[in-house]
DNA sequence: TTAGGGTTAG
């Protein structure tokens, strides 16, 4: 009987999972020199990855040494950045420039090295690099090789909106599995649901077409999983389609599917949607265990519908269970209070974001705080928190203002505002309207005519 | 003997 090679089983490399710093993981480490077992690929490719969890430097230190690394070490490094620091992807892409300028005929890129560099290009600056990759793909991997490749590839172009060539490259993979199905779903989805502007046809068509490959999924023999039905729910979301939203519902209990935090998400979104606050209610209300994301749909559902009390009821007791909240929590708690005009409530949220977690608050936030003043009629405290604050304020902040200003009636704040409007939107014929309206209000009709003037 | 794709909220 042929004995296990011990390296593989060398109590060093169990060591190294447990590793929660880098001071561990460098005696570790060094142990495996002394050892010599950091000569091997296997110890070491198990060394790169986590010290790459823990501090990308160490674990590029660690690969600028090793001669001649094999395309697996490259990929452990390349997956690593890109799903550990996102912010360093430009060093995956190098390391990927390593592997395709290398002239060594032994190291070229397999299908492990593209499925996380196509997920960087869904994000700028990489999108443009997408389709040099594409073209390395038809290059380097044989066609139809990896439904890995192709799910990140048919992802990639989903992203871009290019759905025509998603739904493509769907068609070219043999027998898709259920993660496959998922990403054309989601692909039409998000590309549904991602129009500016508002709901037009060619989007409804999108989401009619989630149900049609749902249908068209079960009819392969792919069971749905809590994936599936999060877009299924997305799409009826969108469509405002109540009744197949109820069916899903009904759908994820009967297959024994989780109703874990993301399904439960996406159906009080789609509850609230339909109008149906209350079945929106009893369905957070029938999660145990929420999570952030959870809070904020049902604080920005009672929010929506203009019951700012209970909201902030939500947003406290998400603060006495110990769930954090997080940006988006901070602006539909704003924005709850800001409806229903409780000023003190949506200025205590907003003193809190640094006060209580040290969050220093952001553009968007301050954007509440000010909508949340001026519709209350707080013109001067809303001007003052918009020069006082730390960044440049913008066009909405001041718009805000304006609107604020406009209702309570007080020109001074409203030229302020309009002033600022027009030097940051001086193509926006809008912002000359308003302008020529307020001087129009107080009679200054040469004004009227030199505004109108200026705006066309 | 190790690696890679799909989900929610304003």
């Amino acid at each position: 009987m042929k004995s296990a090679n011990p390296i593989f089983t060398h109590p060093a490399i169990q060591l190294l999972s447990k590793c929660k710093t880098l001071n561990t993981l460098k005696q570790v480490h060094g142990h495996m020199i002394t050892t010599g077992l950091a000569h091997h690929t296997y110890p070491l490719n198990k060394i790169l990855h986590s010290s790459s969890v823990l501090e990308l430097t160490y674990a590029h230190t660690i690969f600028d040494h090793i001669q001649n690394p094999t395309v697996f070490l490259f990929n452990t490094l390349i997956s690593s950045i890109i799903t550990n620091h996102r912010s360093q992807t430009h060093l995956a892409f190098s390391l990927y420039n390593r592997i395709i300028l290398s002239g060594d005929d032994k190291l070229k890129p397999n299908c492990f090295t593209y499925p996380s560099l196509f997920k960087a290009c869904r994000s700028q600056p990489w999108v443009r690099y997408g389709s040099v990759l594409h073209a390395h793909v038809l290059k380097f991997l044989e066609p139809g090789c990896d439904r890995f490749v192709q799910a990140s590839l048919l992802n990639f172009y989903a992203n871009c909106g290019k759905l025509g060539v998603a739904r493509y490259l769907f068609d070219q993979i043999n027998k898709p599995d259920l993660a496959t199905w998922n990403s054309l779903l989601t692909a039409h989805a998000r590309n549904a649901s991602a129009s500016v502007g508002g709901i037009n046809d060619t989007d409804s068509c999108l989401s009619l077409e989630v149900f049609r490959l749902f249908n068209e999924m079960q009819n392969s023999l792919i069971m749905p999983n809590e994936i599936t039905l999060v877009v299924l729910i997305s799409a009826c979301a969108d469509l405002g389609a109540l009744y197949q939203g109820m069916w899903a519902h009904a759908y994820v209990i009967r297959r024994g599917l989780k109703l874990n935090c993301y399904v439960v998400t996406s159906l009080i979104n789609m509850y609230l949607k339909c109008g149906c606050l209350g079945l929106a209610y009893q369905t957070f209300d029938k999660l145990p265990q929420r999570d952030t994301s959870c809070y904020n749909a049902m604080i920005g559902g009672f929010a929506i519908h203009g019951y700012g009390q209970k909201a902030l009821q939500i947003y406290e007791k998400m603060r006495i269970v110990g769930v954090l909240p997080d940006n988006v929590t901070f602006n539909v708690s704003m924005f709850a209070c800001s409806g229903v005009g409780l000023v003190d409530e949506g200025c205590k949220v907003f003193e809190s974001i640094k006060e209580v977690y040290g969050i220093e608050p952001t553009l968007e936030h301050y954007g509440y705080l000010v909508d949340l003043l001026a519709r209350a009629g707080r013109l001067q405290d809303a001007e003052k928190r918009i020069k006082e604050m730390p960044m440049k304020p913008n066009a909405t902040l001041w718009r805000s203002l304006y609107a604020g200003a406009r209702i309570h009636g007080n020109v001074a704040i409203e030229k302020v505002a309009l002033k600022h409007l027009l030097e940051l939107e001086p193509e926006t014929s809008d912002n000359y309207v308003f302008f020529s309206n307020m001087y129009a209000r107080v009679n200054k009709w040469e004004y009227v005519n030199r505004v109108r003037k200026a705006g066309t």
